[in-house]
DNA sequence: CTGAAAGCGCTTACAG
DNA sequence: CTGAAAGCGCTTACAG
């Protein structure tokens, strides 16, 4: 059973595909009578338009790319669903590609995409990635793009992001008021924006409260697929290099959770030897024991947030409108529980 | 900067399209000549092939669509890792889509994908899926249709499941092994077969081993986006009704946990007075405390699988060859935890 | 070895 | 109000 084509119901009616195709619009220059026999029609023979003669035509795919680093991952999951809830509002379809953090992976992506023609992309970059040729690439293209949460600021186009260093500061800061004096930081990667800036977050709260900065509290966690054994492993390591720490900042909950799994095997207390600051509010940190004060990072509203970015773009870009890029902030708060509970 | 087209690579050259294109996919009649100055010229412009054209002289997409009832699960996201793993190693790009458990939405998007001319569709049904119209349409339409986890035996096309029946077989036995005599069961909603399988299994391995099934020993847990607060309100009726309740079996992980949270909050412990079996192997289960005993469901090896004989089926359909229905079934596993270890 | 021609299914400017 | 024609960018059977 083929799909109906225009051709066809022209043919059943005797009429021409040209009529038919404007019936089927509603262009003011055709009968009612005729509109109404072609959208009969059209109805019982189940039309629906080839999608690919259309774009040929309109240049216009209606379908976009989405680059992101990990799928299966609490924050980005959320950053999905609500990318996919608000194209689909605007009719539009989102081809989902995983880079696993590899920069190779992230290019050829790209150059995927690129020649899907789809009508935007969104991205957040892989950890490994360090030069943006391939989104220049994009720019130059004038294929609209807006990045999300793992960013590059040099490279000119639209973002929606957290202030990660805000965020960073205040879990920091909370460390602090709670009566920490020794403050670690397991951090991530050295790479990306958002590890960097939790990164400053971290030293500048530690400056401004009078708390000597000491870069040997500083462990490097890759963040990769083995957060958890990466979390597990830095904590036992800092057991071996320091005994007084009382708090530590970490990077993201995953590798928060590991970081307290290890610490109970060994005897460690939560909050009463070590407090303990995760970042991102992953569901999980809500459960476990004890629970884990953490930075909310709302996700979903990011998604919705890229896609309605992109959608401007792309909207500009038909009318030969100028685009402006626009960098969108949203709000992070800190989320108090049982990992720093003191008293 | 529009993009390259193939008469623009013939006009700078002085030659035909015709030509082009076929040095361009290495026709074997063309001159070696030709072929070498048609490729370097289209490197250096940077020309990529529009695929609608493409698409729409050969009828193949290179896309297919996957309708999902959660993106922030983590089966879920396991799923979908899996199949545009395997989707890219074959060329192909996936457009995802959530169904939020909705009938009416996985119709929408099925019309879409339809409409969108995918070359196949992945499915796995919503809760509230019990009319298979929709699925039947696309199967009269010859797009090819393979459906994964949550499935219809009635509709006639490939799965891939796991034997749901077996595995709660595997986990009440599990209970009644380390001595559990009152074992309730938190099932799924009504109408998806694996939380009706599941239920079967459960009570099978009672009647096996001479304990009387006793229905009002079975909530129903709706396991929505909602069902950890599902876990915590059936834990809580559970408590009013009986006090002699040793054991549950429960339908998935996340209410598992929600159950625990509540247990612990009154006082019961786990597993000394009630023993706990999840399934799905959430990998949470593996972080809360008590660690959860649960059933490891593959999500990764089903997303693979799913589009393994998926591409067969797109596979055949090219050649005209006739498409066989399998049945893919997926080995689980106990995973001994915390939760059930008595003594 | 090369190229003119037809056609995939649609849209739209234009003529009548 | 209707329709012939051109064209989007490609592929491929056919002729030379």
């Amino acid at each position: 059973m083929k799909p109906v084509t225009l051709k066809q119901i022209a043919e059943q009616l005797g009429i021409s595909v040209t009529t038919v195709s404007k019936a089927l619009k509603d262009y003011p220059d055709v009968s009612k009578k005729t509109k109404k026999l072609v959208k009969q029609l059209a109805e019982t023979l189940n039309y629906k338009p080839n999608s690919f003669a259309v774009t040929l035509r309109t240049k216009e795919s209606k379908t976009i790319g989405l680059i992101i680093p990990e799928v299966v991952h609490h924050f980005f999951s959320n950053v999905i669903k609500g990318i996919i809830a608000q194209a689909e509002k605007k009719g539009y379809l989102v081809i989902i590609l995983q880079s696993n953090e590899s920069y190779d992976l992230e290019k050829q992506q790209i150059e995927l995409l690129l020649s899907k023609r789809v009508d935007g992309v969104l991205i957040s970059l892989a950890n490994a990635t360090g030069d943006y040729k391939h989104l220049n690439d994009l720019i130059a293209q004038e294929v609209p793009l807006v990045m999300f949460d793992k960013i590059a600021k040099i490279v000119n186009c639209s973002k929606v992001i957290i202030n990660d260093r805000k965020a960073a500061y205040t879990a920091t800061k909370h460390l602090i008021d709670i009566g920490c004096k020794r403050i670690a930081h397991f951090r991530g990667p050295l790479l990306p924006q958002n590890s960097i800036d939790r990164f400053l977050g971290y030293k500048q709260a530690l400056i401004d409260h009078n708390i000597t900065y000491d870069p040997s509290l500083v462990y490097i966690c890759d963040c990769s697929v083995k957060s958890f054994e990466e979390g597990k492993q830095s904590a036992n390591q800092l057991l071996k290099d320091h005994t007084n720490v009382d708090g530590i900042f970490i990077n993201t909950d995953l590798v928060a959770i590991g970081a307290m799994t290890e610490f109970q095997k060994n005897g460690v207390r939560i909050p009463e030897d070590i407090a303990i600051v995760g970042f991102s509010n992953w569901f999980m940190s809500s459960v476990i024991s004890p629970t884990l004060s953490t930075i909310d990072q709302p996700g979903y509203q990011m998604g919705k947030e890229a896609f309605k970015l992109l959608y401007k773009e792309m909207k500009s870009k038909k009318q030969n409108l100028p685009i402006e890029y626009k960098t969108v902030e949203l709000e992070t708060g800190l989320i108090k529980r049982e990992s720093t509970k003191k008293n």
